[in-house]
DNA sequence: TAACGATTGCAACGCAGTTGCATTTGATGT
DNA sequence: ACATCAAATGCAACTGCGTTGCAATCGTTA
């Protein structure tokens, strides 16, 4: 069984995390990789309609890949996961993440902003920073291309 | 048909925005001021159970309440609805909120965080600054949790 | 008080995501 | 190459939040 070169190096990623490199595992990152914008459940489906994936084995595919750090799970503004092939974010005390509005993807910054000030009483544990905006590669400010991350 | 003193407020804040001060709004704002926490459409319910009222209608009168911007709307990191009686927040070009872990209830910080650093190429249009932690109401500096590094 | 339109209740629906279980299959050891 | 077995899949049915259509009811105003 050899595998299309576009493939192999996703499936060393599925295996490097002690799991099996199934078909559906490497069409869903395949298709999240190659997706300009971060995907809902039915993006991808549409995406796959080549070769049909069960609806629960897509919930479960995208579940392991969250959980194994391969891909960034958020919630949009209609209460839908969407999701996008990224690092894993660990828990940070604070961490700031970008989203683009017209692609919907997520990029993780590097750059902690610092905690605005609270008001006396106010224990604050984390912040979270979400910036909005357009990404490089939707032409932000019209200058070079940034390779994603 | 003489209505409770601590409802006759709500009546003309109802009132005020064009529309009917009926049991039904004036039950589910009560229930929303006496909260101690942001509260779902379940915990509504349930605050409600003396005098039961239709899903439906539970859902038409949030709907109601937060177009008439007396009850703020959030949703949790289930994807679940949280109303919580507040004015409402005009969209800034920069906010930032403080979710209390405990209670659940918003508040909205005065202060506004500075935008990190972008990478080149990105434009950065709006930063949404969500703190987590612990109110002043629900004990958040009598507590021996860590604070932020 | 009568009348009208806003509001409610009911029933049925839609959709995102989940669970249980029998079957299939990728990786591993021989 | 082949047998093995846990991991992964497919199917079906289910849960739970939220919505829509419509007839009946009720708050307000004249």
């Amino acid at each position: 069984m050899s595998l299309p070169p576009q493939l192999v190096e996703l499936a060393q990623l599925a295996r490097a995390r002690g799991a099996r490199a199934t078909p559906a595992r490497l069409q869903v990152l395949s298709a999240l990789r190659d997706a300009s914008r971060a995907l809902s459940h039915h993006d991808i489906e549409a995406a796959l309609s080549a070769q049909p994936l069960d609806r629960v084995t897509l919930y479960r595919v995208l579940d392991w890949a969250v959980a194994a750090g391969l891909v960034l799970r958020t919630t949009d503004e209609n209460r839908i996961y969407r999701y996008s092939l990224g690092a894993r974010h660990e828990a940070h005390a604070a961490h700031a993440h970008f989203n683009c509005d017209d692609c919907g993807r997520v990029f993780c910054l590097d750059d902690v902003a610092p905690a605005p000030a609270m008001p006396a009483g106010f224990l604050a544990k984390r912040v979270d920073v979400a910036v909005h905006g357009r990404c490089a590669a939707c032409g932000g400010c019209a200058t070079h291309d940034e390779p994603l991350p």
